[in-house]
DNA sequence: TTGGCTGCAAATATTTTGCACTGGC
DNA sequence: GCCAGTGCAAAATATTTGCAGCCAA
């Protein structure tokens, strides 16, 4: 992972580059989404920001986000019960390790996606621009806790 | 893919198995899940049922695909916007090739990700129990339409 | 200065739930 | 005949939108 600190640069350059103006409660959001090391849920990112800027409203993390998103400076990971999370530091189709027990999402390496990704355009005529791979199970920590 | 009809008997099988009752509404749902090539949406659904039993429910169809997820005999593909489908004729987790544009979904051989999920599993420590893996594209249909 | 951004509230969209009635077994 | 299932409507949930006032550029 880049260091957080260039990651939010990125992201406050994107803006600018947008002429997207640079409100503090943007940046605030942007600081929470370059510096977390997990990925935020939405309710996560606005109790955050609230600690700084507590009359913050949800209708402007919404907005924020849908912003970043249409950037491409923020990876939204959508589940269709709600619980969506967000991943302000690679910002790119990932696959992702999802523990159903404590939530945590974890960023594993796994190199032969990208041919599996050429081989089935290949195969299928599609032409693919963009993909989603999760992975649901139980984390190390909590087999052990049991 | 199994017969349509072999399909539709194993699921209500498996709804007398659980002391489900056979009603009409629940037998045209399953019917409609069984002999569909793609994978309809709750809306879709509806719609299909309505024809032969027009006071139906949007709350009964609901009720029935949960009942069905959970007895593990229809796969939800779920998306954040709330565009659910339904797949009654593989409910169990595989890859799916979904055109952006006409919204159709295939279901594509991908004989490597079994290794690739094993080798993950060895790799993080994660006891991995489901997974979800779909592909974006522009199908070659739509590609030749532009 | 000014128009994009914020924050509040209302609107929207989707799925779930309560409950009286119905009908499968 | 019993009680799971249905259908209607209301409730619950999650996200979007309208708009008056504000402030970053």
């Amino acid at each position: 992972m880049a260091d957080p600190e260039t990651r939010l640069d990125q992201m406050v350059k994107k803006l600018k580059e947008n002429e997207c103006r640079i409100t503090p409660q943007r940046l605030a959001i942007l600081k929470i989404l370059a510096f977390s090391e997990g990925h935020p849920s939405i309710e996560n990112i606005y109790e955050q920001v609230k600690v700084d800027f507590p009359t913050t409203s949800l209708a402007t993390v919404y907005k924020t986000l849908t912003l970043m998103k249409e950037l491409k400076e923020v990876l939204e990971i959508g589940f269709a019960d709600g619980s969506n999370r967000y991943d302000g530091n690679k910002p790119y189709p990932h696959p992702h390790l999802i523990c159903i027990n404590c939530r945590k999402i974890v960023d594993p390496d796994l190199t032969t996606l990208a041919d599996m990704t050429q081989q089935l355009a290949q195969d299928t005529g599609f032409r693919i621009l963009n993909h989603r791979l999760d992975f649901f199970g139980i984390c190390p920590d909590c087999q052990n806790k049991k």
